[in-house]
DNA sequence: AAAGATTGAGAGCTCAATCTTA
DNA sequence: TAAGATTGAGCTCTCAATCTTT
């Protein structure tokens, strides 16, 4: 009998190379970065179908979901999880296709507020069906039940992580 | 109440934007990326004290792994999941940083062997435990149960990702 | 002082092109 | 012709610095 997959043929390379080493972690954490890496690179396939990539979608799907559709650049960062640098470069990119625009804050000098262009908004509202049939794909292997257990398991591991940072 | 995770409130406001959509999938997918954007920045951290990056990691472990402790470029990319250009490029740093060393191969040519040092073998047997202490922290949320629950899911998950790829 | 937004420099990736050998 | 390795150009990220407003 071979084994399953690849993760199980690295852990008996370390079970070789380091006999010492309680390497059982690499069993659940090596399956996961294989697995996101691989729905990355399969969002990044369809995003690219309407001229995107995975950072330009995210910031036009959060805008989207927004009651008012109207969010600033920090709080773009705080939900992609990136560097405010990094924000406001994707906006300069965003912006120059004519997908979003800025509009400086009624309440604060110092802020901006984004919003999707008619563009944006319609380009986004095509994009998300086909988002999402890439990932109804992607889990089209799981049954039911088995899509009810990994939604339990995951949102405890994130809701731990979560713990974390509030508690450094 | 209040939702237990960020992305419960993501699928609330999609339920208020696009009703007509389902976005069901999110809730696995969307608590994947998560999870794994934050297990990468965790190893980064634990990494950094050695004064590694998760890419340098990644080749000193995998030659370390190797029966032989030797692989050509073609083959690092391969367990990488990197571009070609992408190992040339990490070769070029680790060499600098006298971690790995190339070899011409014997049987081709075209080849090459890369090798670790005996000072980039000592810094991956000192790197490792405290990776996998960092691994093992990131799972300590779950019951011995649950981390065989999540293994079994990921492998299914997994596998079928590479079936996919080996029939396009 | 502090917070929000932006810019520029530096790092690592992909893609396309190049060089060498099979 | 094809395969393996490498380089250079272009892109997006982070970090540090800057500018404006509170």
């Amino acid at each position: 009998m071979t084994s399953a997959d690849p993760v199980d043929q690295i852990l008996l390379q370390w079970k070789v190379a380091r006999p010492d080493l309680d390497t059982s972690p690499m069993a659940i954490i090596g399956r996961l970065s294989r697995v996101a890496a691989d729905v990355t690179a399969r969002q990044r396939d369809t995003f690219a179908r309407f001229g995107l990539d995975p950072s330009g979608f995210d910031v036009l799907a959060t805008l989207r979901r927004t009651p008012g559709e109207r969010l600033t650049p920090h709080q773009l960062s705080a939900s992609a999880m990136i560097s405010s640098a990094a924000t406001a470069q994707r906006l300069n990119r965003l912006q120059a296709d004519g997908l979003i625009q800025r509009r400086p804050s009624a309440d604060d000098g110092r802020s901006v507020q984004v919003e999707l262009t008619p563009e944006g908004r319609d380009l986004v509202d095509q994009v998300l069906p086909a988002h999402l049939a890439t990932e109804q794909s992607l889990l089209a292997v799981f049954t039911p039940a088995e899509t009810q257990r990994l939604t339990r398991l995951l949102t405890k591991w994130l809701t731990a992580t979560a713990d974390r940072h509030d508690l450094p």
